[in-house]
RNA sequence: GUGGAUUUAGCUCAGUUGGUUAGAGCACGAGGUUGUGGUCCUCGGGGUCGCGGGUUCGAAUCCCGUAAUCCACCCCA
């Protein structure tokens, strides 16, 4: 048989220990605090069929999708995201389901993509979506729920911020200013590259007129204003244009701009002022965000989009379900888990992987059965079938799987363990039934009688096994 | 899908104009005279030099192809 060379598959990863301890740190906190916020954990299928995803965002992404064929003929894909499932889903049980619903998910997810940092063909998503309340009070539940995640990783505002627009708002503000209803693509197109790219050569690709050119210009300029700053401004260059038109003026304080101006300062009463800025530069690429967008950025500019999300209301509609509003984001693991990284943000014991043992036998004796079943007794639950419950639960026993039965060497790889006690098994003391019980960080140790060793064993562990560092030099 | 850079041990990297059996540090393993802590000493296992062709007496080194990684496009749900 020849032997070939495998390399796992272009933009995928292998999880070693290491890296699977991780993955779990990322979404413990992902669960975790998705949970106090009220949300609930739901998933579904990692494949789905291929049309469920082109309802949402039509023929075009069936490039980017790994798709096949079952043998029944089906055309199927695996999930480029969560949110079509979760529609469907929505839409499956109706208006059966309490509002609002609140639910996350974390899923691997497929992009047939090419990669690049921070950009894999298989990642996990995190994903938060609150449905059935068209108030803003979602926005804010939601955006709240991914900062104080972000918070929880050890980030702060010096590490990220959120850049956030509303597309209903945008939309008037452009059509009342310089932009024709024909154009609003094209600026679109335009606001969301303007920090990242020449201008000149945006402005005339998109085949932009003076008048335009001033304009995106003059935006570009002022960034880092507030919404009511910079809608003053955007107004004081209409009305020095030229005559003012009363009536676009008009339409810039409408309703939507008091809602949206309310919006802004809830966010401050909510200590989220600091780190959330109005950007008019969010625009977020596809078109079913009906209202607030928003975005999650490395305060460095180094990474891609932390986060993003924002409101959709007819989409639950589209995938055949009742008329909910709804709010939503995502979040990758493998832009979150470059940045913990590059800030020093990933604890040092989940980083060595270290699951402290409880206990570490230390065998010297020739024979090894003892110390084998009494580990195995040790690791082992104790089940009260009377009382239908764990009695006492198993703890992580190590050993070592060395030959030497130099106790000195033995008790240095106890030690490196990073377990607080080692039972010391050697020929003096079990000769009288006993063996030696070493604590190991007070450097203490006892003799026990071999047949009270796992009683005394439990009782010196009672809290089961802990997640913390090994004792360090 | 299109361009550019990169690929040598588990990791980080040396390797001269093409010339014996491809090296180092870290990591890993064994031992250090029969019983107590991460040090130290000695020794060791590991590499089809990404993969496949070609040129040459001889290729890690030069040429072609190919895969993966990173970067820039496209796109970003």
């Amino acid at each position: 048989m020849a032997t070939e060379n495998f390399q796992a598959p272009k933009g995928t990863r292998d999880f070693y220990p290491e890296d699977m301890a991780v993955r779990r740190y990322i979404e413990d906190i992902w669960r975790r605090v998705s949970v106090r916020h009220g949300f609930q954990e739901v998933d579904g299928p990692t494949f789905e069929s291929l049309d469920l995803y082109k309802v949402k965002s039509g023929e075009e992404i069936v490039s980017q999708l790994f798709s096949f064929t079952d043998r029944g003929g089906r055309d199927l894909a695996l999930r480029p995201e969560f949110t079509p499932t979760l529609a469907r889903m929505v839409a499956q049980r109706g208006a059966g389901l309490p509002r609002p619903i609140k639910w996350f998910s974390i899923a691997r997810c497929y992009r047939a993509e090419q990669p690049q940092k921070g950009r894999l063909r298989e990642f996990m998503q995190w994903n938060v979506d609150y449905i059935g309340d068209t108030s803003d009070r979602a926005e804010r539940e939601c955006l709240a729920l991914c900062v104080d995640a972000l918070r929880e990783f050890g980030l702060d505002d010096a590490d990220f911020h959120v850049g956030w627009n509303h597309r209903e708002w945008l939309n008037r503000l452009l059509t009342s200013t310089f932009v024709s209803p024909d154009r609003l693509g094209a600026a679109y197109y335009i606001l969301d590259r303007l920090h990242k790219y020449d201008r000149k050569a945006l402005y005339s690709e998109q085949k932009c007129s003076d008048g335009e050119r001033e304009w995106f210009d003059f935006i570009a300029d002022t960034k880092n204003q507030s919404l009511a700053e910079l809608t003053d401004l955007l107004i004081q260059k209409k009305s020095s244009g030229g005559a003012p038109e009363r009536s676009q003026t008009a339409a810039l304080s409408s309703e939507i701009y008091s809602t949206v101006r309310e919006f802004e300062k809830r966010l401050k009463d909510n200590g989220l002022g600091a780190m959330c800025r109005f950007d008019l530069s969010i625009v977020r690429g596809l078109a079913y965000y009906t209202g607030f967008v928003f975005e999650v950025s490395d305060r460095q500019g180094e990474n891609r989009a932390i986060a993003g999300g924002g409101r959709y209301d007819n989409l639950i509609k589209m995938f055949g379900g009742p008329s909910l509003g709804a709010v939503g984001f995502g979040m990758g693991d493998v832009v979150l888990e470059i940045l913990l990284r590059q800030r020093n943000k990933l604890p040092g014991a989940i980083l060595d992987n270290h699951r402290n043992p409880d206990v570490f036998i230390v065998n010297a004796l020739e024979d090894t059965t003892c110390a084998e079943s009494l580990i195995f007794q040790l690791r082992r639950s104790q089940w009260d079938a009377a009382r239908a419950r764990i009695e006492h639960p198993g703890l992580y026993a190590a050993c070592s799987y060395r030959s030497t039965r130099n106790i000195g060497k033995l008790l240095q790889e106890a030690a490196a363990s990073g377990a607080k006690l080692a039972v010391i098994l050697a020929p003096a003391e079990f000769q009288q039934g006993l063996a030696k019980l070493k604590n190991l960080a007070e450097r203490t140790e006892r003799e026990i009688p071999l047949a009270s060793l796992v009683a005394e064993i439990r009782q010196r562990c009672p809290a089961g096994p802990a997640l913390s560092r090994p004792p360090s030099g």
